[in-house]
DNA sequence: AACGATCTCAACCGCTGAAGT
DNA sequence: TACTTCAGCGGTTGAGATCGT
């Protein structure tokens, strides 16, 4: 690929594309050698590929670096390194994924997430950047014809397989230490800026940078869900200013009324990370129970109860205005709503309509789970408050340890599939399965020792289990290391 | 045929963590 | 311990291809 820029941000001209070569800086855009020499950029050349191989013929993979010194070759070593893994290497297996590798790559995505490398290791002779490439352009058509992601049986087995696999035991290693990884670690500022803007919400919300840390509203996991797997968990989220929509955004997608905002409707990507679900990660790997799990519900309500807290002292407590609180709390509403009127009101295992539970789900929610007491009122909010420590009922406690950032909002978006003709049946332990990961959120490590295997759909659960009181078990911060 | 929109994919960039000094 | 170097990862970019009007 060449590109037309002449010149960069950084000043550095470029040449004509095939022949575009720039003085290295040092660093080949963050590592490479070059020590002031020319070092070429943009496609490469037959002779160039075949100069690389050769290289790697005689000296083998490793110390790209060396490859521009020892071969002549004007490349920086991030170059050839990529060069010859996406390209040169033996055994790569060209032109379009299979059925089979598809699916692999929906199974391995709702496991994983936007674990390009991880996700190559299964599919051998692919790249992590063909993977990454074909599934960028698998949620642009998903999104277009306003499909989920990923089918309810991926998401299902995703979470049945981290039950079995003990995955919520908090303790080996398995196979599925593939299902925690990923993603807690999107900076939670940059993301609570994120949600905010991307929810038409005030920004900031505490301008006093004294208890910026304080205002803790939540983060979306930095779960592939967040942005249909395609949030950049290492951009400088900040550049959320520039609230462009990543490929996986569903303008087609009927979100219900936002007519409750005076301002436009939250931009898609935050509807998208609503609806999606964070990877099906569980608590066996320490270093992913990131305190930023706290999924963009907690968000919301985390702000929801900041800004409440925050109208509460406000002198001017015009019942008749909208408050940013009951703004997150109707935009949640309607979303959920909005999915599940998809759904064409399927009825929940208790023979409760799905909005209906959402509803009450929802109208329970708004427990803090940072350790900050909880708002006092909700104003209009039906939201309780509660402490953090009471948010399980024992019955969730003693049973089901599902993540609720898992796999609950991959269920809600699975559950349009049942408009799309699915079995009820097979769909109905779908949102069974759904509804029970909504419920049975917990990370606390005193339940560590739950059973592992426990089987979710054949739980008993009422509706007072439903609310969502139990989700801020998802990132309490009190786990925070 | 012309044009714009969209798709595909190779390559680049910035960041992170491990290893070495 | 602090610093540097390096390999690798994931996100983004943009040229060319393809499709639709």
């Amino acid at each position: 690929m060449s590109r037309t820029k002449n010149e960069r941000e950084d000043g550095i001209f470029y040449k004509d594309q095939t022949e575009s070569s720039l003085i290295d800086d040092g660093n080949c855009g963050g590592g490479g050698s070059g020590g002031g020499v020319v070092l070429k950029k943009g496609p490469w050349t037959t002779a160039e590929d075949a100069i690389l191989i050769e290289y790697v013929k005689k000296h083998g993979e490793g110390n790209w670096n060396a490859v521009q010194k020892h071969s002549g070759l004007f490349r920086c070593g991030k170059s050839c390194r990529l060069r010859w893994a996406n390209h040169l290497r033996p055994n790569l297996k060209k032109g379009a994924f299979t059925q089979e590798e598809e699916q692999l790559i929906i199974e391995l995505h709702a496991k994983m997430g936007n674990k390009w490398a991880r996700m190559a290791a299964h599919l051998h002779g692919r790249t992590d950047n063909e993977i990454k490439n074909y599934w960028n352009t698998r949620i642009k058509r998903r999104q277009r014809s306003g499909l989920p992601l990923y089918p309810p049986e991926v998401c299902l087995q995703a979470l049945q397989e981290s039950h079995s696999t003990g995955a919520f035991n908090g303790g080996d290693k398995g196979p599925h230490d593939i299902l925690q990884n990923n993603s807690y670690d999107i900076p939670e500022d940059d993301i609570s800026d994120k949600a905010a803007r991307s929810f038409g919400l005030p920004f900031p919300l505490e301008p006093d940078p004294a208890t910026k840390n304080s205002f803790q509203f939540g983060v979306f996991p930095g779960s592939h869900a967040l942005s249909n797997g395609n949030f950049s968990a290492s951009e400088p989220a900040f550049e959320a200013v520039k609230l462009e929509l990543p490929s996986l955004q569903y303008p087609e997608t009927e979100l219900g009324n936002w007519g409750t905002f005076s301002s436009p409707p939250p931009l898609l990507e935050s509807v998208d990370a609503f609806i999606q679900s964070p990877p099906p990660t569980s608590g066996a790997e320490s270093d992913n129970l990131s305190p930023r799990n706290s999924g963009l519900l907690n968000d919301l309500l985390h702000q929801s109860k900041t800004l409440s807290r925050a109208k509460t002292h406000a002198s001017d407590k015009s019942s008749n205005s909208t408050t940013p609180g009951d703004i997150v709390e109707s935009f949640t509403f309607n979303i959920c709503q909005t999915e599940w009127e998809n759904c064409g009101e399927p009825l929940s295992p208790m023979g409760i309509s799905a909005t209906t539970l959402l509803s009450e789900c929802i109208s329970a929610s708004g427990s803090s789970l940072d350790g900050q007491p909880p708002a006092e009122t909700f104003t209009e909010s039906h939201v309780k408050s509660e402490p953090a420590d009471h948010i399980l009922t024992p019955e969730i406690k003693n049973k089901s340890p599902i993540r609720l950032d898992s796999c609950c909002h991959d269920t809600l978006l699975a559950s349009s599939w049942l408009e799309q003709g699915c079995g009820y049946d097979k769909d109905q332990t779908v949102m069974t399965n759904s509804i029970a990961t909504l419920l049975g959120d917990d990370l606390s490590s005193e339940d560590k020792n739950m059973a592992a295997g426990t089987s979710i759909s054949s739980q008993a659960w009422g509706l007072d289990s439903c609310a969502w009181n139990s989700m801020p078990a998802v990132c309490q911060m009190s786990e925070l290391p």
